[in-house]
DNA sequence: AGATGAGCGGTTTTT
DNA sequence: CCGCTCATCT
């Protein structure tokens, strides 16, 4: 039923019609302009289903609001009915409510969700940080430092552009290397210190200083912005100009924020700015599932907010829909020894205690890559899981090789979170650096990417001829090569090369200016196929290896994102590409097991999880032991991977692991010290057996092979003591069915490990 | 200008 | 172990 509703009524002003009904609405008048507020059903049905907790943070306010939400405390549904209750009870319009999440996945759930309850809400400003920054930034480009058409560099670009730097200061960059510059001057940035405010020290924070100040110089010439900026822009102009942030901060009535914990300064700050007005702001934050810090993320803004606004109504949603009770008392057993947190208890009323943890030893990766898979595939065939109901996650994305190879050695199908992956390709990166050139002709880091890119004799020497040639004249180097292309041996600059390097520039130069020309009647897709043509990239890539036929399928792939962009312009698919999070690109309806990062894995679930490489070095990583504040990150993000299972928990370590190159014995994490026994299937430390040859033909989880296998079920399990006639009393280290037997593998008091089949063995099992 | 090979350094996590 | 930078050669 989609009835009169005020938020259908509303969808079909634009802004400006809007706006001016607000000041009518707002005169004394019998002239009802709105309806009353509209009752989709009643608040009643919104309240339906949610505990106290949740309801008391529904309606809570006006004022500020703070949720503290466990995980799987029911926080999306909490957001979602408070947008719905703002908008169908309170007659908020869309058009002046704000929510900000920290994933473009997060945001669509969340617009889809609110739908579900009120039917299509236009005019809600939803989404990211970053892209609400970017919105906001473009609409006001004309007080900033830019044009609005700017693009957005990746870290990859932002490194490069720090490299050159570095370069042009002649710094010596194994003392200075690019990267760890780049993350002073990021840092700096998200606690919105300026170039000119950065704080010295050192001799090496002068450097830093200095290259900054040009970082920042470089990216305007380029009329580009890192990710940083989008925040840090955004921040200062909403504290700087009174206009600006009053027209935001009167806008916006309601602001809703996800994932509060992550916040960093200036996100912080952008915040209180557009709250300033209304001062009704909601925000729902779980400190213990804070594992930004790295990036400039502030759990203790928890704590500032409490602080700045004294009156703030606090919430606590503790009760857990999501895991058994097992899992939430072993993610309590991790969390606890944590200093500086208000314990938490976590509980579930529905799902029941649940089958044990089960821990693992496998002897290095690679058995652990086995284990894991051939686990999975036994769920699929005997116990009927979907495949797509299992994730498997790690510290580090060096660790899904491993795992991967195991999928693929048994031929079976997996998907890897991961937009890097994609974006970072260096095919992808040459044809969106294509495109961006051709929308912002500035850029110049693009520029450089594709100006020889495939080979056009255009070197070192030519590009540092243009480079000076650009700033002698005062001209953009795209200028000259433009000017170059119209006047041909007649331009003015044609002189500043030698003649084989002006035909080079020339021929170039033509090229851009036909996609320049191009660009204002096509679509990116049909852009993207010009350039491809032009350029002919795809014999460039063509090298006779697969490789290049991988890379070529690659750029299909990209053609394919850039298809569905036909109805909006370069200028947006540019900002999406720039924006993807690795959780964006989750595909949900692929039936198969994922493969993620454990950060990655925040604010998902899975019926089955594996966390892998559970060693002291990797969780927690070697790099946080010496500063108690980072090993308390790797704790959360542990916590945070044992409460994405649902039903079934699996922690996995290797005593082995590769690194560098070669393989060093480990130790378990310290972390699994604090799971209580009872919680922990087994003894504790059993070590997985040898894989099976081949669980392809058993364990294939396409629906023929799976239905079709000969199953049996193993008798034996991991930790049972048994008899053999001959070789005497031993435990159970592992089982698995391989050609329809069930083998054993038996460590004997006297004789060692011994792989039995249990069929011909004559065990005696000797206790539970 | 561009292709090839030795040597090196590096690994956390990502909008 | 792998990918990248730099030097040397064609």
């Amino acid at each position: 039923m989609q009835g009169y509703s005020r938020s259908n009524w509303l969808s079909n002003l634009d802004t400006e019609e809007i706006q001016s009904l607000q000041i009518n609405a707002s005169l004394p008048s019998s002239l009802t302009i709105f309806p009353p507020p509209i009752t989709i059903g009643d608040v009643m049905d919104l309240l339906a289903g949610l505990n106290p907790q949740q309801q008391q943070a529904l309606t809570a306010g006006p004022g500020p609001v703070l949720v503290l939400a466990g995980p799987g405390s029911g926080k999306t549904r909490v957001l979602t009915h408070r947008i719905a209750y703002l908008v169908s009870q309170l007659g908020v319009r869309p058009y002046n409510i704000l929510a900000v999440t920290f994933t473009n996945k997060a945001a669509r759930e969340m617009e889809a969700r609110v739908e579900g309850l009120i039917g299509e809400v236009r005019g809600l400003m939803l989404g990211t940080f970053h892209s609400t920054c970017a919105r906001i930034l473009r609409r006001e480009a004309q007080h900033l430092p830019f044009e609005s058409n700017f693009v957005i560099f990746d870290s990859d670009d932002q490194v490069t552009l720090v490299r050159q730097i570095c370069k042009e200061l002649n710094l010596d960059d194994k003392t200075y290397r690019p990267h760890s510059i780049h993350n002073r001057i990021s840092g700096a940035k998200n606690e919105l210190i300026l170039p000119e405010d950065f704080p010295i020290l050192t001799y090496r924070d002068e450097i830093i200083q200095r290259v900054y100040q040009r970082y920042q110089a470089l990216l305007l010439n380029s009329n580009a912005l890192d990710f940083d900026d989008l925040l840090l822009y955004t921040a200062n102009l909403l504290d700087a100009n009174i206009e600006v942030r009053q027209t935001y901060a009167r806008r916006f009535e309601q602001i809703l924020v996800d994932e509060f914990q992550d916040t960093n300064m200036a996100q912080y700050r952008l915040l209180m700015h557009l709250a300033s007005f209304h001062k009704n702001i909601f925000v729902v934050g779980d400190v213990d599932q804070s594992i930004y810090r790295w990036r400039g993320a502030d759990y203790r803004n928890v704590l500032r907010f409490e602080n700045d606004y004294p009156d703030s109504v606090v919430i606590l949603l503790e009760q857990n829909y999501r895991s058994t009770q097992n899992i939430l008392d072993a993610a309590m057993a991790v969390i606890e020894p944590n200093p500086n947190r208000t314990h938490k208890n976590l509980f579930t009323e529905q799902r029941g205690t649940g089958n044990k943890i089960v821990l693992t030893e496998c002897f290095d990766g690679r058995e652990e890559g086995k284990f894991i898979v051939e686990k999975i595939a036994l769920s699929v065939a005997q116990e009927g899981r979907e495949p797509g109901e299992f994730a498997v996650m790690y510290r580090t994305n060096a660790q899904s090789r491993l795992i991967e190879e195991a999928f693929i050695m048994n031929n079976l199908p997996y998907k890897l979170v991961g937009a890097q992956r994609f974006y970072g390709r260096r095919e992808i990166k040459d044809v969106v650096a294509y495109l961006r050139l051709v929308h912002n002709p500035l850029d110049e880091v693009s520029l450089l990417r594709v100006i020889n890119t495939p080979r056009r004799k255009i070197g070192g020497k030519t590009l540092a001829d243009l480079h000076r040639r650009a700033t002698q004249t005062g001209q953009a180097q795209t200028d000259i090569l433009l000017d170059l292309a119209q006047h041909d041996a007649e331009s003015a600059h044609t002189h500043a090369f030698t003649p084989a390097a002006g035909r080079s520039l020339t021929a170039f130069g033509a090229l851009l200016a036909g996609w320049l020309d191009a660009a204002q009647d096509l679509s990116p897709m049909e852009l993207m196929d010009l350039i491809l043509e032009d350029i002919q990239y795809q014999d460039y890539l063509d090298d006779g290896t697969d490789e290049g036929v991988d890379r070529w399928e690659n750029v299909l792939e990209l053609r394919r994102v850039a298809a569905e962009y036909e109805q909006r312009d370069l200028g947006e698919f540019l900002e999406q590409l720039a924006l993807v999070s690795d959780q964006d690109t989750i595909d949900e309806t692929e039936n198969v097991p994922t493969l993620l990062t454990l950060h990655a894995a925040k604010g998902l679930e899975f019926p089955v999880v594996f966390i892998a490489g559970l060693e002291d070095g990797t969780l927690p990583h070697q790099r946080s032991f010496d500063e108690p504040e980072s090993m308390a990150e790797e704790r959360r993000l542990f916590y945070v991977g044992i409460t994405r299972a649902k039903d079934q928990l699996y922690l996995v370590h290797a005593e082995n692991r590769m690194t560098y190159g070669y393989s060093e014995p480990t130790e378990p994490s310290r972390f699994l010290d604090d799971i209580p026994a009872e919680l922990i299937d087994g003894l504790g430390h059993v070590r997985a057996g040898r894989p099976s040859r081949s669980v392809r033909q058993q364990y294939s989880w396409d629906a023929a092979a799976s239905s079709s296998a000969a199953i049996i079920q193993p008798q034996y399990k991991a930790g049972m003591n048994v008899r053999h006639p001959s070789w005497g009393e031993g435990m159970v280290l592992n089982t698995h069915i391989d050609g329809g037997d069930e083998i054993v593998d038996i460590f004997f008091q006297d004789i060692g490990l011994k792989k039995v089949v249990a069929a011909l063995a004559h065990l005696e099992i000797m206790d539970g």
